[in-house]
DNA sequence: CGTAGCATCCGACAAGATGTCGTATGCTCG
DNA sequence: CGAGCATACGACATCTTGTCGGATGCTACG
């Protein structure tokens, strides 16, 4: 409900690492994003570090020398978080005509569809056996 | 594909009565867009206007002395393509990990659920007629 | 204990996007 | 022609983002 605010660039790709290594120091984030970098780039990394902490997307776990830190959030959280998002801004909140469009413009691949409605019929399911 | 970018705030309000009237003059979009302002704030509408014409989400029609200005999208199709640039993002273009995420966590509720599946079922007999 | 070395913290700044105005210029109609 | 309204657009203040740089802090080792 609280509307997740959109990541830029660098934030993004920060994630992205997150997102994939369960955690890790602001140096080994600083290797994988610059890895060629000239400079140091350790500030700008604990920068978009402190910021993104900010945002509650990332968690930082102090008990080292060198913090660790690792997502809040998975991708698929955040991503879902960010359709919810874009359905209350666009159509109150409704997937459905999102969808419609998509489809009806043929940008969904048939493979994706059926994948759609896989969900949708594991959702059923799991409906039967009550939550 | 191009990744329709972003509108912000502003324009977005904009965008909304735009797509809710088909044609106005900028005349009539301030009035909605600011019915109390003191300042009349015309050249702020003219301002918005002309940088959503360049990111081509409004389109101008010059054959009055009041420019007519309309959406070149619908919301759908706006709405759509954000949709696309999302998923590209953050799911290498697949939806089905949106929704499937969006569904476990119960933020979908059931009348929308049958929605899509009646989207997917429509699509399905639709198939059938060839294209 | 002192200090080298690496981490964190945080102020600063440039660049770009946004929202807002003010003004110059232009068109139309009486 | 001139009034009145439109458009064109430069200018600005504010925010966000990405980047540094330096101050401060912790740790480990001689």
């Amino acid at each position: 409900m609280e509307n997740q605010p959109a990541l830029a660039n660098a934030e993004l790709a920060l994630m992205e690492v997150l997102w994939d290594h369960s955690a890790l120091t602001a140096r080994a984030l600083r290797e994988r994003l610059y890895p060629d970098a000239e400079r140091a780039q350790h500030g700008t990394v604990q920068r978009l570090l402190q910021r993104l902490e900010d945002k509650g997307l990332v968690r930082r776990d102090r008990d080292h020398a060198a913090h660790l830190f690792s997502a809040t959030l998975t991708r698929e959280q955040y991503a879902a978080g960010q359709l919810e998002t874009l359905a209350d801004k666009l159509t109150g909140g409704s997937l459905a005509p999102l969808l419609t469009h998509l489809i009806e413009a043929e940008r969904i691949s048939s493979d994706e569809l059926s994948r759609l409605r896989g969900i949708l019929d594991a959702h059923d399911e799991a409906e039967g056996e009550g939550v």
